[in-house]
DNA sequence: TTGATCTATTGGAACGTTCCATTTATAGCG
DNA sequence: CGCTATAAATGGAACGTTCCAATAGATCAA
């Protein structure tokens, strides 16, 4: 079965009476066709099994109707949660979202972005993985493909950026566990090759700078953006001679390493030290204890950045603005007030 | 600036002095063109900031070199996993994979298939949306476009199938929580029209049926295949008037939900209930309590469907032999023996 | 009737590749 | 030198679509 040599539009004209011109009208659902004859045309698409040749079609239309998300860490939940906004977007504009992941690897990442571009691709809405070379989103804006960074950004390039404001959200962070008494505050994760980084670990500083919070009383640990890397960060920090007694890690993954490592210390998040995640992803909500975390509105990001691309495309240009998503403060369990502290601040 | 009209194979042709049929040669890596033209006709190439468009040559070529990679859920941890697997595979052989995401929607699958399709892939990996009509793949069958399913099946299919021994899976998580003491057993999550949900009660029911554990003392809740369904189920386990001791859950996501719910209720996983769950994902290792689960090689089985795909494009065939992987049970600190009992067993 | 206008349909030339059949250049051999 | 064998490069047709300009058939006004 199978593998009768694959029927074309030529096929279906032949089957249905009629030139190939009308059958390429019908399948553009174009008002210029007869009704009756639109319907004859359906059927005979139907009959000879046609599957429509958007290569071949692509060849002389302007532009396709494919866009690729690239993303660097597919395992972190929040970029599926991102990917859920954006899909929803593009449904609605007929435009189909293919995912590629480069897992943090900037070769990976060439590869996936050759093979995008080779397969013509309408936009790139890319995450780009840490390393990245300046140079590499060059040809592709050269190219005349829009492009939409979404959370992270390259240090000097001009492609636009959708990402939360992660120097208010820390902010907001760290304005938080000083006004519940703690004294001794550690920014967990991440590595300052990162743009983001720094946006998250500056809102941090500037907190504890404005709140009179002495540097000596400032830990920084980098660390891997995982639970892995959390779980190192707080062993790491328990061993200098002051301990913190609270601490803003980079991302909700950090934030629960740094919990799973309290508690395998026999130690409760919330009551003995305090956490605060970056991002709310949907699991922080349902964490034991939950986890207090800046809610950056994952879904509505990809939503933006979405429309953002779908602008982009339609006004045939490769500029477009920033945009910086709001943020807010979801305070749960986690971020108990420090122990030895008389400073009330219930919840 | 950018927009000049894009650059085609002529466009080297002329600048590098030779013909287009030569530039598609050394396009294609061919032995037959003398090096020193290789190389001026690869300097053109740069010079212009050409890319090949993969449409056109696939309007000549028998095949193209991407395949589909169509997912239910995202989100689940699970499925990034095997999706790393698969990628390893595919980029070893040239070949790149595209992800999809279904959100567990068949119409949404339906649009995501004749997209791929459309694309013209050269094969299909597919996790089927709960709720896939029998006749989704007919057409791509028919179509000549190898498919493979991972994890999931569908009732009558003839498509074949990586999944890990999901009957096998069950029975040793069962047989284990017997043997720890536990004698009334509650199966959680999932629901009976997937086929996977039907293979991993069986071995439950087997096991139960082998070890003596009458049909009164087995409580089976079906749920959504979350964490919200696990929490969900173990609030209707608990109000039974003789509860379960122990459950295995349909997947590892409905087990955190499981363990959040005790938490929730001030009981520990292994210590008041027994927790097993299914799929071991990288979470379970690092929880807490670490979650004892059925690992089914997650990664292995990604490379194994890549591999049934690749050989599959080759033979230029649509069957392949279904293959069933290896589990073994891991456990951890959720699957403590039942405290009414005097059987030690420990771990 | 003729011509203009409109509607529905059509043929043919692109689009950017690949691949086959040729051509041209180079070398090898008696 | 002429012949064949080999290597390197080439022109043209084909792939399946879109789009433009053209056509055929109605309808309408004069």
């Amino acid at each position: 079965m199978a593998s009768r040599a694959k029927a074309t539009i030529l096929d279906i004209a032949r089957e249905a009476g009629v030139s190939k011109s009308t059958v390429s009208l019908v399948l553009q659902g174009s008002g210029l066709i007869r009704p009756e004859t639109a319907v004859k045309v359906r059927k005979a698409i139907e009959d000879v099994g046609y599957v429509y040749n958007r290569g071949a079609a692509n060849l002389r239309k302007a532009h396709s109707n494919v866009i690729g998300m690239v993303i660097n860490d597919l395992t972190n939940p929040f970029f599926a949660e991102l990917a859920v906004g954006m899909e929803r977007v593009f449904q609605a504009a007929g435009v189909v979202p293919f995912i590629a992941n480069t897992a943090e690897n900037p070769v990976r990442q060439e590869e996936v972005l050759k093979s995008l571009m080779e397969q013509g691709v309408a936009g790139l809405i890319v995450s780009p993985a840490r390393g990245t070379t300046p140079g590499t989103f060059r040809r592709i804006e050269t190219a005349g493909v829009p492009i939409v960074f979404t959370m992270r950004r390259l240090p000097d390039s001009r492609i636009p950026v959708i990402a939360p404001d992660n120097h208010r959200g820390s902010v907001l962070a760290a304005e938080h566990l000083i006004r519940r008494g703690h004294r001794r505050l550690a920014f967990f994760g991440g590595s300052s090759d990162l743009v983001v980084y720094q946006e998250r670990l500056g809102g941090f500083l500037e907190a504890c700078e404005t709140l009179g919070i002495p540097n000596s009383d400032r830990l920084i640990v980098e660390g891997e953006t995982s639970r892995k890397g959390g779980m190192a960060c707080l062993e790491t920090a328990l061993v200098v001679p002051q301990p913190p007694t609270a601490a803003l890690c980079f991302n909700d993954a950090v934030a629960f390493g740094v919990m799973l490592a309290l508690r395998k210390r026999g130690l409760e998040a919330g009551a003995d030290f305090a956490v605060v995640g970056f991002d709310d992803v949907a699991e922080a909500e349902h964490y034991s204890p939950a986890l207090t975390s800046v809610a950056v509105d994952t879904a509505g990001l990809g939503e933006r950045a979405a429309h953002v691309m779908l602008k982009m495309i339609q006004s045939r240009t490769t500029r477009a603005e920033n945009h910086i998503g709001a943020v807010s403060l979801v305070v749960r369990e986690s971020s108990g007030p420090d122990r030895n502290s008389q400073v009330g601040d219930a919840a």
